[in-house]
DNA sequence: CGACCGTTTGATAGTGCTCAATTCAAGTGG
DNA sequence: CCACTTGAATTGAGCACTATCAAACGGTCG
């Protein structure tokens, strides 16, 4: 199961560490005023295929401009005019819904590579909030420009619509998870989701430094706080995987799969 | 909270009676060899604003392909390969995700005006079943055709976008509801959900017919058909709603409102 | 160092699941 | 036409799982 299945098998992107994630990721020069965009190290997300240099061109003015997220910040909130798309460079994001009666749940969350402001297409507001976990920064993508280049590129307008198709299937993940998994396999199966792509993007495959409280895996997993930390009590006890802090190593990854496909 | 927001607040089809559903509709001459778009009783998806007459005549080339899907039989399954969208003329689906386990989930219902299809786009291959609960017929959108339309017509491929961001919100409610409600709460949700999307079809606004079993609310709500059922007792033990079978008259709909908003 | 936030752990209660028995509705065939 | 079959729905009893409430712990940062 996957809950942000990538665009095909993409490379690890360059210049990340083959290794754990680091809490301060070094970033000098990274807001230099122009990066054009086939140097950008997230470039398979906009370039599906082969675009000729003109092509490239539009791109690099389409999205030139970025914008920096404080962690803690809103990248947008509920309720505000949708106007762009948003491409994360480099950070980690959660999406938040918030039901009438004030009630929030994290719907997922977001790294490096991964498009951001979806669900404001429909109804030109945002429908959620995009909240920045760590300091991070983004591409903003002005969503009249990008149709206008979809337009002119048909192949271009096709990985957008695959992109809207991966959401859709992924939230059908995510509900499989909700309605159907006890417990220990919905943590199980996000830990697993998480160091895959956190693997896809140049880290470990088995090792990984989560960017959120236990609050709020739980409320994207359905579950209070207390479940989530028993949980991983649970896991290490039983030897499948170690924990410090929000430092997790996973020591046996097989015993995580089984749990997720394991059925009472 | 909607679970199919419907594209603006579309009138009543055409031709449906303002009661509840009926078990058998008349559907004689509906699948005559040649029913153009712009008499569709549906027409309102497939043409969002003001279309020239010739843009009228490419959308009627587009579909003129419909499709007839016997009760309990599937209009695609998992795995076959994506070739086009569907629009449903009439009739009823549930759409139905399997985990590798064999175990399986229904993420959605669908009725009249609504499309299927969608997470067929991200693979060109599909990523669930969708099980028509009820005779039913469809328009046959293939993509390419679709894409090459909304390439001619920029306010079309804007209403591609809407209707697969609209699918994205969709989902977010359901993760709402399974990760943050109680079974009382999730069928009232349910319920309430249903009776809207009908009652914006032209039937009422508080009865309706169930298409679908206990167990396959249950499997769409993350519960089990015996909870379904006693939720459904309980509801009618308190007055607010009649229930026989799969008839169901909402006698008080403030009550169903509060038990979704009501927090524990 | 102390305050605070996030996390862990324990005890208890509630909610929904499991297993099982009936009831009900709608066919089906003698 | 009625006994029989079948699938769906209801209802009950006991239990498993997760939430709730509460307390203690630990790391971080002013």
């Amino acid at each position: 199961m996957s809950f942000n299945s990538q665009p095909h098998a993409s490379p690890p992107a360059t210049g990340l560490p083959s290794q754990v994630v680091s809490f301060q990721s070094s970033r000098a020069g990274y807001l230099a005023p122009r990066i054009a965009c086939n140097t950008c190290n997230m470039h398979e997300l906009c370039m599906p295929v082969g675009m000729s240099f003109e092509e490239v061109e539009k791109l690099n003015e389409l999205i030139s401009v970025r914008k920096r997220v404080k962690r803690g910040a809103a990248l947008y909130r509920s309720g505000e005019e949708f106007s762009a798309l948003y491409a994360i460079r480099t950070g980690f994001f959660k999406t938040v819904v918030n039901a009438e009666d004030g009630h929030e749940q994290v719907t997922g969350f977001q790294m490096a590579a991964e498009v951001l402001g979806l669900d404001g297409i429909n109804t030109n507001r945002h429908t959620c909030h995009a909240i920045a976990l760590e300091d991070s920064d983004v591409c903003v993508v002005p969503f009249g420009k990008l149709e206008e280049l979809a337009h002119d590129l048909p192949v271009f307008q096709r990985q957008i619509h695959r992109m809207m198709s991966r959401e859709i299937v992924r939230e059908h993940s995510v509900m499989l998870l909700l309605g159907s998994m006890r417990a220990d396999a919905r943590l199980a199966a996000f830990l697993i989701d998480m160091v895959q792509r956190l693997h896809s993007r140049g880290y470990s495959s088995h090792e990984l430094v989560l960017r959120m409280t236990r609050e709020e895996i739980g409320s994207f997993l359905g579950l209070k706080l207390e479940t989530v930390s028993r949980m991983f009590s649970k896991f290490v006890e039983e030897g499948i995987i170690e924990v410090k802090q929000r430092h997790v190593v996973i020591v046996e990854p097989e015993a995580l799969n089984a749990i997720v496909h394991h059925h009472p």
